[in-house]
DNA sequence: CATTTATGTCAGCCTTATTGACATATTTCA
DNA sequence: TGAAATATGTCAATAAGGCTGACATAAATG
C-alpha cells in the first residue's frame, strides 16, 4: 500500500520495458555525441539498490490500483485508510505527521472516506478537541482487500529466497528510515494486537 | 532517486511522527466505538514490510529534494535525468516504458531538461525517427549529485548490518518487480560499464 | 504507395499536493 | 477567570505531474 508517494492515478497499462531496440547504442555513440558526457557511471555501491527500489516500489504500489479505481478512490485514500486500520484511534495530527502532508491536503480525502462510510471520527475523551479516527467494518474490509495483493507480492518474493531474507530485508528497510522517526515507526509497525503502546 | 511515484513536490518539513499523545487509545476505545471495527489486524506475514517500504521509500526519495528545489526541478526531473545518465542513448519510448507514464506527461519535463542544458537529443542513426537521449556533462554532474545522498543513506543503512544483507535485499527487491519486467530491469541495473547489452 | 511507427503538440481535465488566512472549540496557563 | 495556545476545519488560489483524446509530421516498412 502506501503508494508512491506521489499520486499518479492508475496507469495499469504497462507491457514490458525497453522492448524495442537496444538499451543503449554502443558506448562510442555516447562518446561521439560531442558535448555529451563520458562513460556511464561505474555503479558505485548501492546504485543497484537505488534503481531496484524504484522499480519494486513502482510495481508494489500499483497492485491496489484496479480496486481503488472501482471504488473511485486514489492512492492517497489507500494510505489514509491503511493507517486508520492499523492504528485505530489515531488523531488528525498524527496522521499528518505519518503521511507528511498538510491538513488541507488530508481534509478532502478524509471527508470522502467518512462520507462514504469507511472511517468514523469520534471526539476524544481525554482531549475533546481531537477527532479520533476509526475504521468501520466496511473500511476495515476495504483496507484488507487493498493490501492483499501487496502481501501476496511480498509472500511470493520471499518464497523463492532463503528463509533469513525476510528479517534482513526488514532490518534494512528499518535502517533506511530517518533516525528521528525510527522509534515512532517501530511502534506503529510492530504494535501489539491490543494496541497498548503509548508513544510518550 | 526515483522519487515516489507520484509527484509531490517537496515538503521537507517533517519533525517527528506521532509526537503528541498515544498512538492509539486502548483497544476498548475502539471496541466501544459502536459501528466501528473489531480488533486490529493480526499483522499477517509481510504487513510489516508493507509499512516499512512506505516509510523507507518516503524518506529515501526526499533526500534530493533540497537540491532539486534549488534547481527548480521536481522529482519527475530527477527520475528522467537519472535514467538518461544510467542508460545514455535511450529512446523516448524506452523512457516512457521505464517510468510508466505517457509521452504527454514526459514532454514538458524533458523539454525543461533539454532547454536548461542537462540533456541533449540526437537523431538516431539506425532509425532516424528516434530521438536518443544523452546527458551533458552538466546533466551527468547533477544526476550524480542528486543520487549522492541516497547512496549515502543506503551505505549507512548497510553499514550497521551483516555483510550478506546487501545481496539479500537486492534479491528481494528484484523479486518484487513484475515478472514481465525483470529481464529488462536487470539489463538496466546491472549493465556493464561499456553499455554493450542489446535488449533484443 | 499505403501503412505503421516514433515522436511532438494542443486542449482539457483530475488528483494530490502547496501556502496563506481565518474560524471555532477546547485546553492550558498565568 | 481570562488570555493564550492547541486541534481541527475551511476557503481560496496555485502548482506539479499525471491522464485522455485528437491530430501532425517524418521516417521506416511492406
Amino acid at each position: 500500500m502506501l503508494h508512491d508517494c506521489t499520486n499518479f492515478h492508475q496507469t495499469q497499462s504497462r507491457e514490458s520495458l525497453v522492448t524495442t531496440a537496444t538499451v543503449s547504442t554502443r558506448s562510442d555513440s555516447a562518446a561521439d555525441a560531442g558535448d555529451v558526457s563520458g562513460p556511464p557511471s561505474d555503479t558505485p555501491t548501492g546504485n543497484d539498490i537505488v534503481e531496484l527500489l524504484f522499480f519494486a516500489y513502482r510495481d508494489f504500489v500499483s497492485d491496489p490500483d484496479r480496486l481503488l479505481t472501482e471504488y473511485g478512490f486514489g492512492r492517497a485514500h489507500h494510505r489514509v485508510l491503511h493507517f486508520v486500520e492499523r492504528v485505530p484511534g489515531m488523531t488528525i495530527a498524527e496522521m499528518l505527521d505519518i503521511l507528511g502532508i498538510t491538513k488541507q491536503s488530508l481534509n478532502p480525502i478524509l471527508k470522502d472516506l467518512v462520507e462514504k462510510g469507511y472511517i468514523v471520527q469520534r471526539t476524544g475523551t481525554a482531549d475533546r478537541r481531537q477527532r479520533l479516527l476509526y475504521p468501520t467494518d466496511k473500511g476495515r474490509a476495504l483496507s484488507l482487500a487493498l493490501t492483499a495483493p501487496q502481501l501476496q507480492r511480498i509472500a511470493r518474493a520471499l518464497d523463492g529466497l532463503e528463509p533469513d531474507v525476510k528479517s534482513k530485508v526488514t532490518a534494512f528497510l528499518f535502517s533506511m528510515i530517518n533516525d528521528d522517526d525510527r522509534d515512532d515507526v517501530s511502534r506503529i509497525v510492530w504494535k501489539t494486537a491490543d494496541g497498548e503502546e503509548q508513544v510518550q
